[in-house]
DNA sequence: ACCTGGATCTTCT
DNA sequence: GAAGATCCAGGTA
């Protein structure tokens, strides 16, 4: 149900190195209170975004429009287009003036399951948010939710949740430019993450 | 003004 | 595994 699962993500939690956040925040819950209903999943993978050292980063390619917000105070939602069709959904991380941000790639549904079937046109729950354009699609988030505080809204928002088993690394998905990293994220073993693709186990 | 290149997903084979 | 769908910011002119 909404609102459980643990209290609101506050922004001293993003305030913080992105690559740190972003292990903090697999088991997370995201959820959304839309008109057509309520829907949350346990966040399984992430990808992690830095400033212009990172050229993979849109931090590092653009300097007007929404990629502002990366450089912005932290907690905040920076929603994207990409390939012109998908939307992608990152929460701002680092204190205020540094940019970083992470994409959020992955959940586990957890409540909501019909209204997402219905929002994705599939029945499958593995492939109801595993993929940053699914899970936007799924969660009924738009590039209209842009600048959304994440820890005010009452339409998104980000709660603590289950701790996680076991975290793995490996490479970002899909950068083809820029020199790749092990800043991808994920919940070892889970059947929910979008690319299952071997990565290496971090020491708890 | 035009061109290019994506932090993707689906539907084929 | 390969290609098509489809849009926008930035660079170039």
């Amino acid at each position: 149900m909404a609102g459980d699962g643990g209290p609101r993500l506050d922004r001293a939690f993003f305030a913080r190195p992105t690559l740190e956040v972003a292990r903090s925040l697999l088991g997370c819950v995201v959820h959304t209170q839309l008109s057509d209903g309520e829907a949350s999943g346990r966040i399984v993978e992430v990808e992690g975004y830095l400033d212009a050292s990172d050229l993979a980063s849109h931090a590092a390619r653009l300097k007007r429009g929404g990629v502002r917000s990366m450089f912005g105070p932290p907690g905040i939602a920076y929603v994207y287009r990409s390939m012109g069709i998908h939307a992608m959904l990152n929460v701002v991380t680092e204190a205020e003036g540094r940019a970083g941000a992470l994409l959020l790639r992955a959940l586990e549904p957890l409540s909501g399951i019909d209204v997402m079937r219905l929002r994705r046109g599939v029945d499958d729950v593995r492939l109801l948010c595993a993929g940053p354009g699914r899970l936007c699609q799924a969660l009924g988030i738009t590039l209209g939710d842009h600048g959304t505080d994440l820890t005010e809204s009452g339409r998104i928002w980000i709660t603590a949740g289950s701790c996680v088993d076991s975290v793995s690394v490996s490479g970002r998905i899909g950068i083809s430019r820029a020199v790749e990293e092990s800043w991808r994220f994920f919940e070892t073993g889970s059947p929910f993450v979008s690319v299952h693709r071997r990565g290496m186990a971090l020491p708890p």
